[in-house]
DNA sequence: CTGTTAGCGCATTCAA
DNA sequence: TTGAATGCGCTAACAG
């Protein structure tokens, strides 16, 4: 059997709680006498059962997601998976809750992050505004004790303890990469279309792509982007009107928000090279009939989770392991589509 | 709080070793009794603290990986992701091993699983050689009541229990649909590397690979097969050769083994379309710079991962919720590859 | 500064 | 057929 707490209380000749005192590092404990813990913890080889030490912790940890309210399907995406994740997280000793705010309301963000911080939840995840007042909302947060992630936008300078989500400017990197190869040599411009230039995780995909296309041998032409606002009705006539205007248009990319818009503009066009981000089931419909072309996409299942895991070991003041909370950008064609429309693990 | 079995206990008017027999639905209960306790359950909303259950248990599952000797980097890094398990394994109870056989040998396979049954394992995962005998031990290991997996490369009609891997005709369709986009309407033939065509996964994958290439509009040859048994000299030769005498071969396609003997004979050739399989050292170089265009790979950690679930579960008699045990088939290209050599999480 | 003791939620002998 | 009591590995009062 492993090694538990009275193995080495034995071997160090002292008590359970003073084991316990060096495990957890708490004061009280006399130089030598943690180092004699110490020398039995490494010899006998110990490892922490943390399930049983949550059991006897028996401590909740209420965490709060504050999500952008509305119909955008992947932001309704990340919210099942917290639901889903909330469901697993009895034995995690968290109790997950979801806070929605009207997007892009920086007020609304602000209210929901003091209002968290009021109701001593032990972590907040929130999907940024980039505004300073949300900034100095999570600097009084963090000032409070109250570990805060950003979830899918970042928001630097705001004292956010960890950022969950893709490196933005990779993904418009890949996406300006994919858009070339797939084009190759035939000519027209690409036109983009965005939600709105005023959040980072857009304007970040732009600059990447941007750089990529720049840097192709074969010169193209990228059109004004266009800003649909997350509005569908909006994205529909923007694109249109961009089909209309630009007979020779080779390809479009979508940075994140309006695809159903673009979907429906498109119509039957296949003959566009087409690359969005988020994989919902619009997006998955065309690309399987061809009117997309490649979706780039950040899983919400391993977010929420990443999330979860960082915002409890801030915590209990534990540290996290970067490599092991990257998000990975996937890129989905038609022919390695995940089956269903339900999605993921584990992880 | 959330309900417990003392909950139970009382609102069902019993004692805890009643509700604990109902939950477990053991026998020496009676249909009365049982209807109380399951009606208290319905009630209070009871979810099992698995955690507690399993310390309560204080069982052990030890789980052997056999996995083929060698120096093939992909089944290097497999067995690295089951030790960075085992050290979280703690929690989960299982104690994983991991027992190398040589690559390609049946009946080492089959005496390393006869082994793993004979000392009372509660579960195998194995890399499965596609050999009558291999399915013998299989089939003898289930009757014994041992769960098996079968990991990256499946061996049907064997009564294994699971699969753990990717769809390989999905990812042979994928690099045939990535190769015909990155190649446009440029002449020329495509060549096809491979370890052996007597392991399935390769098999399958060359015919995903053929009927999409076949269904593209732009017509195009592929060579016959090179079998480079996963040796790198062998492959390097092979390829050379097939360069020199092929002057307008247009792309390659790797179907896993041999990737690092391939890499060493394009030697800066940057003018081929080369898509390759299992991101690895050699392979993430190669898309570093340039020679090769895309990686499909499939991410041991989850594989891992998975395997242990399953097997877990198998051995509690539990479900296995299949969409949840799905591996996925990764894209990787220069702009999208995970920052350090290490992997990932989840999770 | 250190030790004793009593649980956390569940499973499991052993009695009744 | 049912129940009482004990312990899994760890934490946390409360004493000393």
């Amino acid at each position: 059997m492993r090694p538990t707490v009275h193995d080495i209380a034995d071997t160090a000749g002292v008590s359970l709680a003073t084991v316990d005192r060096v495990l957890n590092d708490r004061p009280g404990v006399r130089g030598v006498t943690k180092a004699k813990v110490e020398a039995a913890i490494a010899t006998l080889g110990y490892v922490r059962d943390v399930a049983a030490a949550n059991l006897a912790k028996s401590r909740v940890y209420p965490l709060v997601f504050i999500l952008p309210a509305g119909d955008n399907p992947f932001m309704r995406g990340l919210e099942a998976e917290v639901r889903r994740a909330g469901f697993h997280s009895a034995a995690e000793r968290t109790r997950l809750s979801v806070v929605p705010v009207p997007a892009f309301d920086a007020a609304a963000l602000v209210a929901a992050i003091d209002g968290a911080v009021a109701d001593q939840v032990s972590g907040i995840a929130a999907v940024a505004v980039d505004a300073p007042e949300v900034a100095a909302a999570i600097g009084r947060a963090h000032a409070a004790g109250v570990p805060v992630v950003t979830l899918v936008s970042d928001l630097a300078n705001s004292g956010r303890d960890h950022f969950v989500g893709v490196d933005n400017v990779a993904a418009g990197r890949t996406a300006g990469s994919l858009m070339g190869r797939f084009l190759g040599n035939r000519p027209g411009p690409v036109a983009v279309l965005a939600g709105s230039m005023r959040v980072r995780d857009h304007r970040e995909r732009l600059d990447g792509f941007l750089a990529t296309i720049a840097e192709m041998p074969v010169g193209r032409a990228v059109l004004p982007v266009l800003e649909g606002q997350d509005d569908p009705k909006l994205s529909l006539s923007l694109v249109s009107g961009c089909l209309a205007s630009t007979p020779d248009l080779a390809g479009i990319y979508s940075l994140g928000a309006g695809n159903q818009g673009l979907v429906a503009a498109l119509a039957d066009r296949t003959d566009l090279c087409v690359i969005a981000h988020e994989l919902t089931a619009h997006t998955r419909a065309a690309l399987e009939t061809g009117i997309i072309d490649a979706v780039l996409n950040q899983d919400a299942g391993h977010e929420v989770r990443s999330a979860i895991r960082v915002l409890r070991a801030k915590a209990d003041g534990l540290p996290v392991i970067a490599a092991q909370e990257r998000i990975r950008l996937d890129i989905f064609i038609k022919d390695n589509l995940p089956a269903g429309p339900d999605e993921d693990d584990n992880n």
